[in-house]
RNA sequence: GUGAGCGUAGCUCAAUUGGUGGAGCACUGGGUUGUGGUCCCAGCGGUUGGGGGUUCGAGUCCCCUCGCUCACCCCA
C-alpha cells in the first residue's frame, strides 16, 4: 500500500460517517433554537490573526502551527483553532451593529501539528459557539447550557462539567504574584516541565498530570479564592443559573484553559469514555480578545469549542441504517433498459434506489441486494416488461406483491411502512 | 519534541529452539429452469511495512527507516 492519509489525518468512511452527520444536524438544530447563525470562515488566513487571537506565546502559536508562505509570499496559517477568525470575520463585516448580542457557531476541520493519539489527530473537527457583546452571566450560562443540551440530545454518556473563574485585570495580577510566590517556595519540588510552565504562564501548573507535582498543586493557592467581589458574583450567577436550569456541574478551582485570552467564566466537559485526551469540549468567557484583535471598542465575549472526533468516541453505538430503500434487480441483458427506466421512475418518486451494473447473475444481484441492506427488491424480467407489471419483495420476510408501473413507488412505501 | 508497545491476506489473528507462511470472516463462482440470508463445495487473495546485516537458511535475531497505538506534552 502506497498513499497513505497523512500522519494525523483520517477518512471518516460511510457506516461512521453517520454519526458525524447526526452531531453536525443536532448541533444545527439546538444551537437555533438559542438564536445562533452560522458562520464560515476560511480554513487559512493571515498568521497575523492567530498571533494575535490566540497569543503569540501560546503554545499553539509557538510550536503547532500549519503556517506556510504562499506563492505570493503571504504568511498564512491553516487555522489551529475557530476564535480568531470568528473575532477577525465579526470586527471586519461589523457584525456588532444594530444588535445587543451577536451569537455565532462554526463547524470545520482545525489543524495542529501534534504526536497522534487517541482523540487527537493533527487535522481534527470543531463545533464552536461565540457569543458577543454582553458580559450578562446569563450568557455565560446559556452557552454553557446550550452545549449540554446538544450532548444531552446526541446521548453522550455521562459528561461531567467543569466550572472556574480565572479573574480579570481586577484580580488576576494581584493573585498571579501570591501564585509564582507560593510556586517559588516549592519549585525544586515541581518536575521539569512545571518549571517550565512557571516561566512562561504560571497558571498552568495547574494542568499538570505528573503525581510529583499534584502534591505541590494542593497547596498552591487558588484564584478562585481570590476573586474581586464583582467577578466573585459573577461566577455566583452563572452556578445560580445553571442550577436553575437543572444543569449539573462541579465548581473545580484549579481548572485553568490553555488560550491565554480567557478571562472571569472557564469551563470544560469531559467524558471518562476518552482516556487521556478527555475534553469533550471547552471554553469560557473572553473579554478582551475583541479589542485585542483590533476592535476599536472591546465586546465582551463567551463561547465554547468541541472536538467531533470526541464526541464522536462518546457517543453510543446504534444499529446501521440502510443507506438505500429499493434495490433493482434485471433477469438478463435484455432487460436492462427497462431497468434502468424503473430506477429512474423510483428515484423521482421518492425512494433510494440502486442495483449491481456488473451484468451479473440473478443470484449475484440478489446477494448484491442482501448486502446493501435494502429493504425491498424489484425484480425486472421479460415477462414483467411485456406485461407491465413487477414484482417487489420485502427482503425481511420474502414476501412478494405484483405492481403496475405507475403504482411501483406508493406499493414500496406501503412494504417499507407495514414492516415492524 | 520525549518515552513505551506493535507492524503477517481487505479485516481479526496463527506459524515449535531460525527450517516450504496458514485459519476464520469477507470476496468470486457453483450446488440444473427467474430469487438473497443458513448450509455444502471450489476458487481468488501476501515481495510477512520498507531497506540493510548475521546465517547454509530469517515472519522469527541485529541495525536503520517509515507507519500505527498509548502515555507525557498540548488541548477539542
Amino acid at each position: 500500500m502506497n498513499l497513505r492519509a497523512a500522519r494525523g489525518t483520517r477518512d471518516v468512511l460511510p457506516p461512521e460517517v453517520d454519526r458525524w452527520q447526526r452531531v453536525e444536524s443536532v448541533a444545527r438544530r439546538t444551537f437555533a433554537l438559542y438564536g445562533m447563525q452560522e458562520i464560515r470562515t476560511p480554513i487559512f488566513e493571515d498568521s497575523k490573526v492567530f498571533e494575535k487571537g490566540t497569543g503569540e506565546q501560546s503554545e499553539i502559536v509557538q510550536k503547532e502551527m500549519y503556517r506556510f508562505t504562499d506563492l505570493g509570499g503571504h504568511d498564512l496559517t491553516l487555522r489551529p483553532e475557530g476564535t480568531p477568525p470568528v473575532v477577525r470575520a465579526y470586527l471586519e463585516h461589523r457584525l456588532a451593529e444594530g444588535k445587543d448580542v451577536t451569537k455565532l457557531y462554526y463547524i470545520g476541520p482545525m489543524f495542529r501539528y501534534e504526536r497522534p493519539q487517541k482523540g487527537r489527530y493533527r487535522q481534527f473537527h470543531q463545533i464552536g459557539a461565540e457569543a458577543f457583546g454582553s458580559e450578562d452571566p446569563a450568557v455565560d450560562a446559556e452557552v454553557i447550557e446550550m452545549a449540554m443540551y446538544w450532548l444531552q440530545e446526541l446521548g453522550v454518556e455521562s459528561p461531567t462539567l467543569y466550572i472556574n473563574s480565572v479573574g480579570d485585570k481586577d484580580d488576576r495580577p494581584s493573585y498571579m504574584e501570591k501564585l509564582v510566590a507560593a510556586q517559588r517556595e516549592h519549585l525544586a519540588e515541581l518536575s521539569e516541565d512545571s518549571k517550565k510552565r512557571h516561566e512562561i504562564n504560571p497558571l498552568r501548573v495547574f494542568d499538570s498530570k505528573n503525581p510529583r507535582d499534584q502534591a505541590v498543586i494542593e497547596k498552591l493557592p487558588t484564584i478562585i479564592d481570590h476573586l474581586s467581589g464583582g467577578n466573585r458574583d459573577h461566577l455566583d450567577r452563572v452556578c445560580a443559573y445553571l442550577s436553575d436550569w437543572g444543569v449539573e456541574f462541579q465548581l473545580e478551582p484549579r481548572l485553568v484553559r490553555g488560550l491565554d485570552y480567557y478571562r472571569r467564566t472557564v469551563f470544560e466537559i469531559t467524558s471518562s469514555a476518552l482516556g487521556a485526551q478527555d475534553a469533550l469540549l471547552g471554553g469560557g468567557r473572553y473579554d478582551g480578545l475583541v479589542q485585542q484583535m483590533g476592535g476599536k471598542v472591546d465586546a465582551p465575549a463567551v463561547g465554547f469549542a468541541s472536538g467531533l472526533e470526541r464526541i464522536v468516541l462518546a457517543m453510543p453505538d446504534e444499529l446501521p441504517v440502510p443507506s438505500v430503500d429499493c434495490f433493482v434487480v434485471t433477469i438478463d441483458e435484455s432487460v436492462r433498459a427497462a431497468g434502468l427506466d424503473v430506477m429512474w421512475r423510483l428515484r423521482h418518486s421518492g425512494i433510494r434506489t440502486t442495483a449491481d451494473y456488473q451484468g451479473r447473475s440473478l443470484k449475484a444481484q440478489m446477494r448484491a441486494a442482501n448486502r446493501s441492506t435494502a429493504p425491498t427488491v424489484v425484480i425486472i424480467g421479460p415477462d414483467e416488461v411485456a406485461s407491465g407489471t413487477f414484482t417487489i419483495k420485502r427482503m425481511s420476510d420474502g414476501q412478494q406483491v405484483s405492481s403496475e408501473i405507475d403504482s411501483l413507488a406508493e406499493d414500496i412505501r406501503t412494504l417499507l411502512a407495514s414492516e415492524g
